[in-house]
DNA sequence: CAGATTTCAGCTAGACTGAGATAA
DNA sequence: CTTATCTCAGTCGAGCTGAAATCT
C-alpha cells in the first residue's frame, strides 16, 4: 500500500479527491436533490441579482452553453431559477435565481462551508494556502495548454 | 477578477482542475481513444500480469462492479482486455490486457508523465510535495466521512 | 443458509457535436 | 455577411440502483 502512495501520479490524485468531494457533497444536499454543477449554477447567479445569459454563465462555470441548457432545464423545471428574455437581445435570455432558488443557495452556501473548513482546518498549517496557489497555477497551465490557445 | 480568486473555493477548484486535467489528457490521447478512467485501468492491470477480478479492479480504481463491467465491455471490444475464467472462483473473471493492451499502456504512460512532469515542474519548490500530501489527506478525510464508515 | 461475483435492464446528469433559427 | 445566442437532436462514458443467476 505504501509502495502505491509514493508512486500515485497528482492526476489520479487529483481525480479520486474530485470525484470524492462530489460524492459527499452530493450526499449531504441530497435533501435538495442538488448536484455539484447545478450548485454551483445557483452559487454563481446568487452573486449576480441582474442576471445574465447563458453564454457568461457558460464561461464562468468553464462550461458550454448547451450543457448550461441542460442543467437551467432541470433547474427552471423546479422553479429554482428563471429565465426571461433580455430587452437589450432579443437572442438572449437573462437568468436569475427565483425566491425558492435563493432559499437553496443559503443551504447550498452553508454545506459546502461546512464541508470546506472541516477539511482545510485538518491540514498542516500553511498548507491550505499552498494547496489552492497549486491548485490556481495548475489550472491556468492547462488552460494554457489547450488547443483553442495554441492557435492564437 | 482577483476578487474572485480570492473567494474561489478548494472544492470547485478541485473539481476545474480534475475537469481540465481530464479534457487536456483525452486530448492528448485522442489518437488512441482513450478517456482517463479505461487508461486508469489499463495501467492498473499493467501492473498485475496474473489478471484479477473485476471485483478487486472495481475497488482498486474506486469504482463499482458495474462500471467496471460497462468500462471492460468497451476495452474488450476493441481487443485491449481479455478476460478469462478464474479456475479457482468459477463466479469471478481473471481480466488482464491483451498485446494490444500492453502496447497502449506504454503510450499512455508517456502522455500521463509527460503532462505530470510539465505541470509539477512549474510548482514552486517544494510545493509539489504539499500539493500531494494535502491531497492524500483530503481523500483521506473524504473517505472517512462516507455514509459506510460511518456505519461502523 | 448467507455472502460474493458478475451481468441485465434501466435511469440520470453532464459533456460534446452538428445543425438550425434568430438576431446583433 | 459574419458573428453571437440559444435550442433541437443525438451520441457517449460514467455512475447508480435493483434484480437475477451462479457459485463459495
Amino acid at each position: 500500500m505504501d509502495e502505491k502512495e509514493a508512486e500515485q501520479h497528482v492526476g489520479y490524485l487529483l481525480f479520486e479527491v474530485s470525484r470524492l468531494f462530489k460524492r459527499r457533497y452530493e450526499e449531504m444536499s441530497k435533501s435538495f436533490g442538488i448536484t455539484l454543477q447545478q450548485a454551483r449554477v445557483i452559487v454563481f447567479l446568487a452573486q449576480q441579482p441582474d442576471g445574465l445569459s447563458q453564454a457568461t454563465l457558460a464561461q464562468a462555470v468553464d462550461s458550454d452553453p448547451m450543457t448550461i441548457s441542460g442543467i437551467l432545464d432541470r433547474l427552471e423545471k423546479r422553479d429554482l431559477v428563471k429565465r426571461v428574455q433580455d430587452p437589450s437581445d432579443s437572442r438572449a435570455k437573462l437568468v436569475t435565481l427565483t425566491p425558492d432558488g435563493h432559499e437553496l443557495f443559503i443551504h447550498v452556501r452553508n454545506i459546502k462551508k461546512d464541508l470546506f473548513d472541516q477539511i482545510m482546518s485538518n491540514l498542516e498549517p500553511g498548507h491550505g494556502e499552498i494547496l489552492k496557489a497549486s491548485l490556481r497555477n495548475i489550472r491556468d497551465q492547462l488552460i494554457e495548454m489547450s488547443p483553442e490557445n495554441k492557435e492564437l
